[in-house]
DNA sequence: ACCTATGTTGATAC
DNA sequence: GGTATCAACATAGG
């Protein structure tokens, strides 16, 4: 269920449990998983090393080590981390890290859009939503022709926003997702940022991004939980919308 | 069976 | 460069 709450408690799942830990052993051969890197390309770069520190920026988890090289996690659509669970069949195992007490940590990721990659570039990757600054987040937020809703979800401008949050964003807000985010005035950018904060904060408290006040009722008939009208439901920045016309008016 | 849907991102074309 | 579309993966459901 990987946005940035997801990523968030994998990165202190990490943190808590792996870290201190030596690597005597890693399964890199799901090369699409690991692409570029070739089976054992990893394994040669980390082998022997030991975890020193997990970090995060939105959805990008990277680990360092004492040797040098940092392993970078992205979760996809569908991965988790497991610390010492078992690899049992079918549980989907993409990539593992065997450590010299006998414990284990695997992204598993049945559809494999998860990724591992030695030393990840970060350069393309905006501030983490939750901690962009106002100048920088009118700055960087408030501009383009694109629905506001693609701007939010675009990892190069804040990193961590995917659809779920993205609604449950723009809902606290009372913005519509359609809204080109060019055309929104600094005040609206401002609101639209604590609402960012807040939906990320509590996202995180309670557990992931499925966890919003819209979520549950974003299901073809739902209501607004604030008003009681019929929400909408549309495709904006390519993914499946909901928002409610009367709470949310603009474009749409 | 066939079509749609699903939390992501990257490549590609205009 | 910014924006929109499709593809990559695997599965579930109408």
């Amino acid at each position: 269920m990987p946005e940035l709450p997801e990523a968030e408690r994998a990165r202190a799942v990490i943190q808590d449990r792996a870290l201190g830990r030596r690597i005597a052993a890693v399964d890199d051969a799901d090369v699409w998983v690991c692409r570029p890197h070739a089976p054992g390309e990893i394994a040669a770069a980390l082998t022997g090393a030991t975890l020193t520190d997990a970090h995060r920026r939105g959805k990008m988890l990277w680990v360092d080590t004492d040797r040098g090289p940092v392993l970078g996690l992205h979760l996809g659509m569908s991965g988790v981390i497991d610390v010492d669970a078992e690899p049992a069949a079918g549980s989907w195992d993409r990539f593992a890290l065997e450590f010299d007490d006998g414990g284990r940590l695997a992204l598993r990721d049945k559809r494999r859009l998860g990724r591992v990659i030695l030393d990840p570039d970060l350069a393309r990757l905006g501030p983490d939503a939750a901690d962009a600054t106002r100048a920088e987040f009118r700055r960087r937020v408030g501009r383009g022709s694109a629905p506001v809703k693609a701007r939010l979800m675009d990892q190069s401008v804040i990193a961590g926003v995917g659809n779920l949050l993205a609604d449950e964003i723009l809902w606290r807000a009372r913005i519509s997702p359609l809204r080109p985010a060019g055309d929104l005035d600094p005040d609206e950018l401002d609101g639209l940022r604590r609402s960012v904060r807040a939906a990320v904060r509590d996202s995180i408290r309670r557990g992931g991004s499925h966890t919003g006040e819209l979520n549950p009722h974003r299901v073809r008939g739902g209501i607004c939980p604030r008003c009681g009208t019929p929400l909408v439901r549309s495709t904006v920045g390519g993914r499946t919308t909901f928002w409610c016309p009367s709470c949310q008016p603009g474009a749409g």
